[in-house]
DNA sequence: TTCTTTTATATGTACATACATAATAATGTG
DNA sequence: CACATTATTATGTATGTACATATAAAAGAA
């Protein structure tokens, strides 16, 4: 059936994809080749792998040379959630954006700090914890621990005005890292600041960049943490993302 | 500099890449022409085309038609996890997997709930509560209603052997849906079953998933939810990801 | 039988070419 | 000058062809 005219990839993909999604392709099914694909829909073999290609990517087919393409049989579910820069976050929601610096300084830094930065345990590193706020109330608070070694220019950067969040992701495009969510009891000293009562639920978010060792060495494995965040969010709020 | 002889899209592609985490080209800079740097890497202009391609989907390039390709000036940072399946995500850990069906009962929703499933609030939905563990330790609560007019069969399956968790995975795939990340004080109830103190701060999932309404229509606006489901996991608990 | 080698095949990629499309820049018009 | 029209240009894609590569299946050797 149908050697309709679809001339473009993209309609070629939506189509297989409504094969998929009906189940007339099932989930372990193997799927015809890519050249008598390529012949049903009346377009060259490259178009066709354009298309088969594009829907493994997404995670929709396995394919593998000479066994064939085949629906994925788990199709894992993926959730992307942006993490965007506090102010945004705050005036994406129409609310007005406030910052306070509550502390800056130069300390000598616990052990679980250390050990993520990788270095000894009696470096000093720069502390610097303040307070992000949504129409004057309380938002989240931002406990950030930051290598000098690796941003030395650092040491003289006031955070009063701009916050460490914004400063990074202007002057440190491009790293990556590892990020992670849990919840934690809101202690006394941060119920005072996000004024809600100890003990509350916050929602936490605990984030470590490095920078990429951009030299030739082959893995990642020795890139350099620039910096350690701990995010708390006032009680209720909540993270969303697409499946 | 160097016409070197770099034939394939990958290996085109990380050169790219290393001049741009190098900050050789800086964010905001317009780059040479996919014909150009054909010319300078010696290869044909598809081939280059992959490789910028590629660098833009994954967001380090915004290219745009007769404007040109620059590098991303505010490159957003994603987060990916994995949603897996409660069973693996322990069983991944090396813990024992035990599964516990504490409730299962059609009753008539709370209307937040019918709100999602976009039902009248007399409808009845099936409601399971499950614990799920790890090496007999409580690990995580799934609170979890079910569309039963999407789900007929449903009405006749006991989860007291498989958790809804599974069956659901084997028999809806390629469902889609969004899913929201927070934090919860542990109630009373919450707190038993889990065996910790009432209070106690717990990282929550909440996700609702929906099969595509694999017709015809045009938006995906009018998919039908097939379940809402909040887990409960216990005070400790991280969820990973890469950034 | 079991292990090794060969062959066949589906996917993966490279290239030259041609044309499509979007959007800036240049031009013309009032 | 402002505004509409046209030309130019960089990216986007389709096609035929050729070859590369992984690997399942077949054939051969032990």
């Amino acid at each position: 059936m149908s050697k309709s005219v679809r001339r473009n990839w993209q309609e070629v993909m939506s189509e297989l994809e409504q094969r998929i999604y009906s189940r007339q392709w099932q989930p372990g099914d193997l799927i015809p080749t890519e050249a008598d694909l390529a012949v049903e829909f009346g377009c060259a073999r490259v178009t066709m792998n354009r298309a088969l290609r594009t829907l493994a990517e997404t995670g929709l087919l396995d394919r593998r040379r000479k066994a064939g393409t085949r629906v994925t049989v788990n199709p894992i579910s993926k959730a992307t959630l942006q993490i965007p820069v506090i102010r945004s976050e705050i005036e994406d929601l129409d609310y007005s954006y406030g910052y306070h610096l509550l502390h800056q300084q130069i300390e000598i830094a616990p052990s679980n700090i250390t050990d993520v930065f990788d270095t000894p345990s009696y470096t000093q590193l720069l502390h610097v914890i303040s307070l992000h706020s949504a129409d004057g109330e309380p938002y989240v608070i931002e406990d950030r621990w930051i290598n000098l070694v690796a941003l030395p220019h650092l040491t003289d950067v006031s955070f009063a005005a701009l916050s460490a969040n914004e400063w990074l992701l202007h002057n440190t495009p491009f790293t990556h890292g590892d990020i992670s969510f849990g919840a934690a009891n809101a202690s006394t000293e941060e119920a005072n600041m996000l004024k809600i009562k100890a003990g509350a639920a916050l929602f936490m978010i605990e984030r470590t960049t490095r920078d990429r060792n951009n030299g030739i060495g082959d893995s990642n494995s020795s890139d350099i943490a620039l910096t350690n965040v701990r995010l708390l969010y006032k009680p209720g709020y909540q993270a969303h993302a697409k499946l």
